[in-house]
DNA sequence: ATATGCACCTGTGTGC
DNA sequence: TGCACACAGGTGCATA
């Protein structure tokens, strides 16, 4: 569920309180994750202080003091909270981490497809294979076309593909479509400079306006202060399928692509 | 190399 | 009310 939006202003919510803090404890209280959460991240992690808190595509990586990074996904499902010290875990807490001055640091994944690790920054391979994060490394628009030429797969599939571009998941991807004008389906090789030129543009806009709102909150995602975003309101397509088009008032189709589900007006998406 | 299908999980909504 | 089924913000592996 959490896409770079809701990861960016997950990692924002918890700068304040994270960064400087020290590791005092560490429960893990369900280590089967997407990969197992190791053994020893209590005794590796135990006494080590946060310098800072970082973002690559959908990956948050906090950085220690001896110069590990711990590794967090939110998969599906995921969300870090903080919580004061005497909370109690609800369910599906699942990694928790204590910090000085009185927070709890509460990893918490329903489904259980999130990630929690802990390397060197260069043992990282999970890091290694992710293309430009559209935020902080916006290809040009000749990256684009470099990106795209002779791509027969759809562009939305394209753009979901993190060792292409990291952070665009089903719902920015189809927003983006949308606010460009181009179906889901088109074959990504197909399409005209002009076209790429505004689907950058549309990328980078629907974004940053997620990145202001908070995220969009469907039905779970929350900060790490337990707030939900906002930009769901303002969804175009996403999840709106037999509904009027805001623009054109043309009924919004669901198509699959790859497993997905894609959204798209017929009329103002070519 | 490239594209698709499915598995991995739990929770929720829908229709019967 | 119960039950079966579809579907959900992601990713990785097997398969053509």
């Amino acid at each position: 569920m959490p896409e770079l939006p809701e990861v960016e202003t997950t990692r924002r919510s918890l700068l304040a309180d994270v960064v400087g803090a020290r590791i005092v404890a560490v429960t893990v209280r369900e280590p089967r994750l997407r990969r197992p959460v190791p053994a020893d991240l209590a005794d590796r992690l135990r006494g080590r202080r946060v310098t800072a808190i970082e973002r690559t595509g959908k990956y948050l990586l906090f950085a220690l003091d001896d110069g590990r990074t711990l590794l967090v996904h939110l998969g599906m499902s995921g969300s870090l909270c903080l919580a004061p010290p005497t909370a109690s875990p609800a369910r599906h807490d699942h990694v928790v981490i204590a910090l000085d001055r009185d927070r709890l640091l509460v990893f918490n994944d329903p489904r259980r497809f999130g990630l929690v690790r802990l390397a060197a920054r260069a043992e990282l391979d999970e890091l290694r294979a992710l293309g430009p994060d559209p935020l902080a490394n916006a290809p040009s628009l000749d990256a684009w076309r470099a990106l795209t030429r002779h791509r027969r797969t759809p562009i939305k599939t394209l753009l979901m593909d993190q060792r292409r571009l990291a952070g665009v998941g089903n719902i920015y991807a189809n927003e983006a479509l949308f606010v460009a004008g181009v179906r889901p389906r088109r074959r990504a090789g197909s399409l005209t400079r002009a076209e790429l030129a505004r689907l950058a543009a549309a990328l980078r806009a629907v974004l940053e306006r997620a990145v202001d709102l908070g995220g969009s909150s469907i039905s779970d995602y929350r900060d790490g202060y337990g707030n939900a975003g906002y930009f769901q309101i303002h969804h175009a397509v996403y999840d709106r399928h037999g509904q009027p088009c805001g623009r054109c008032g043309a009924t919004i189709k669901r198509q699959v692509l790859a497993g997905r589900s894609s959204f798209y007006c017929p009329r103002c998406q070519r």
